[in-house]
DNA sequence: CATTCTCTTGGTATCGCTACCATCCTATAG
DNA sequence: CTATAGGATGGTAGCGATACCAAGAGAATG
């Protein structure tokens, strides 16, 4: 836990000094800041006079102690570094900013002990709401999210039984769709990569809609199919290389995840295998990536921005008032056929 | 500005509780909390218990309140989608949780008035530090830092006088040096193409450097070679596409910024112009993309996560009791030769 | 013209914790 | 055995705002 450090050359100028300067109360001072219109324009005035002739800025930390409300969520996401948490996080702090919110932002590493450590640091810090990319949680973690009574948002899958409220989609039903597709293409020995599965739902969803599908399709479920990598390009050159030299008949590689795919066809390239002639690409994330590479990679489109401007706004809505409600949004997703299938 | 919400469901614990049924002041739980060497192990034992039966959690902005610290530091960049910024938000976070600390993030989409308007609600949220990727700010913005004297660290550019501490690199050395490099590869007709370059000292330093270095190649300065795109994967084709008709000859592309390379290697691709042998392409930033496309592409490595942590370190050690001091410290950057040029 | 009502303004008591100082106890020295 | 230092505890007074209620000033009503 360790230090923290002292504030030090502010010459701290307090609401009761601006309310001095200007001739009135605090609590006037208050009120002119937080709802002007409750106040008469001449003392609104003498207020905002005050308040810029010092500079003054309210300190929140008093406010939020008094008020006993904060306007900091807090969020969580397995990593920071990966471009589609980016675009979730980039809409949810637009649509908080929006509406005079913070964020506080901290990421897991994929560990479920250091989320139950994050969740209780944030709510330490008393944040007005919590957005949870994992799905599935310590203990601790949901007994404090029910004590504690604090909206949350879970993003990553679809919970069959969400702590608060849930906005994603059904990572299940995007592997399998998109492995139908492939079958629905002709493909008829289809690799599978997965990401990681340790403490990893949606990687193991994925992984179960693979199956399904193959099930569906009459095909065998052969467990040498599937391969499990980190995230990454070499990873996914790696793993392509692996299945066609285990599989020699192996038409199309489903790629579940990061960058997987693109590593592959950057492989295929190389080595001068057509695609989709030799091998077909699929892909998992609609990253820009996949849209301009040569050729252009199928892929299954997740509205990460969608599930991150609904997750706020949703959260909102509730901080503002809107009545406690177990939801259950499912965002969808969506198969883009491109050249590389 | 706008609302905020009561906090529901709270059954409060508090501290007094947690002393009361630990049998001891308030005072010693809350030594035996922050400093537990400071208390006789038998009374660590009561608190711990008492605090674990509860599952009590101590709320920090009371602390921060009565202490006048916080243990919260503020983040400012122009986009989080960027996966640059990702990297070395990725590495402060890292740090600063490892002592303790947590990250409020926010965006400025390159607006310097947003910047302004963050950098005061950060300030009144009474983070302990700040950092901001910006190194041209609102005056508003220069008053705040001075007057509250906050720890503030700028990490996108070497300003030559920093508001407090910088940690980055030279854009303008790191255009010239990848120009200059071009040039000694022996390419004559080197294209420039650029983000955006209002509001974005960064922009402007890189397109200064490109015009330096071709100075002392003893190159004309083309304005025309010099082209303005925002950044992505379309409008580095676009761009490419573009000097390569206006200017027949031309003999290199250096693209200045995010992903607008790997867009015009790609249409390359599409076009079958040889990549270095019709244009060489260089690019800004180690992209993990970059080293695996076909051809591999040479760039600029700039040590972003390195950035990201040394920042969170001066933060923090400042924090802790470092006294303060104007720093400036130049992380360098690395010219990544490769297949494209 | 008195009375009631509404709209503004101000006073006071917290919010939950920590800083600071006083007190107490035990250990060591004289 | 008394004196004294030093570590461990506790009491009290804020930190800087807001909630809640009381009071005052006009406006509207009979």
């Amino acid at each position: 836990m360790s230090g923290k450090a002292k504030r030090s050359g502010g010459d701290d100028i307090k609401m009761s000094d601006i309310a001095r300067h200007a001739g009135v109360s605090p609590m006037t001072v208050s009120r002119a800041l937080r709802e002007p219109s409750t106040v008469s324009e001449k003392m609104r005035r003498k207020v905002d006079a005050a308040v810029r002739e010092f500079g003054y800025l309210p300190n929140r930390i008093a406010g939020s102690l008094s008020s006993k409300r904060s306007n900091v969520v807090g969020l969580i996401v397995p990593s920071i570094r990966n471009s589609l948490y980016a675009n979730m996080i980039q809409a949810i702090s637009d649509v908080l900013r929006a509406n005079g919110f913070h964020l506080m932002i901290a990421n897991s590493g994929h560990r479920l002990d250091d989320e139950e450590a994050l969740v209780a640091a944030l709510l330490a810090q008393r944040v007005c709401g919590l957005v949870l990319h994992n799905t599935t949680h310590n203990k601790r973690v949901r007994d404090l999210v029910a004590k504690t009574g604090v909206p949350v948002i879970e993003t990553g899958n679809l919970p069959a039984e969400p702590l608060d409220m849930a906005v994603s989609y059904s990572n299940f039903e995007a592997a399998r769709a998109m492995t139908a597709h492939l079958g629905r293409l002709g493909y008829r020995k289809i690799g599978f990569v997965t990401l990681p599965l340790r403490d990893n739902d949606r990687s193991k969803e994925r992984r179960r809609g693979y199956f399904a599908a193959l099930k569906e399709l009459g095909l065998p479920a052969d467990p040498s199919l599937v391969l499990e990598a980190p995230g990454g390009f070499s990873e996914g050159a790696d793993a392509l290389v692996r299945l066609m030299q285990t599989h020699p008949g192996l038409d199309a590689g489903f790629f579940a995840g990061d960058v997987l795919a693109v590593g592959a066809l950057f492989e295929c390239q190389r080595r001068g295998w057509a695609v989709p002639g030799r091998v077909a690409i699929a892909s998992f994330d609609d990253l820009d990536l996949l849209r301009h590479a040569v050729p252009t990679v199928t892929t299954l489109r997740i509205p990460r921005h969608e599930i991150g401007r609904r997750s706020a706004e949703l959260l909102v809505n509730r901080l503002l008032g809107a009545p406690p409600e177990r939801l259950r949004i499912d965002v969808g997703f969506e198969i883009v056929q491109r050249e590389s299938t």
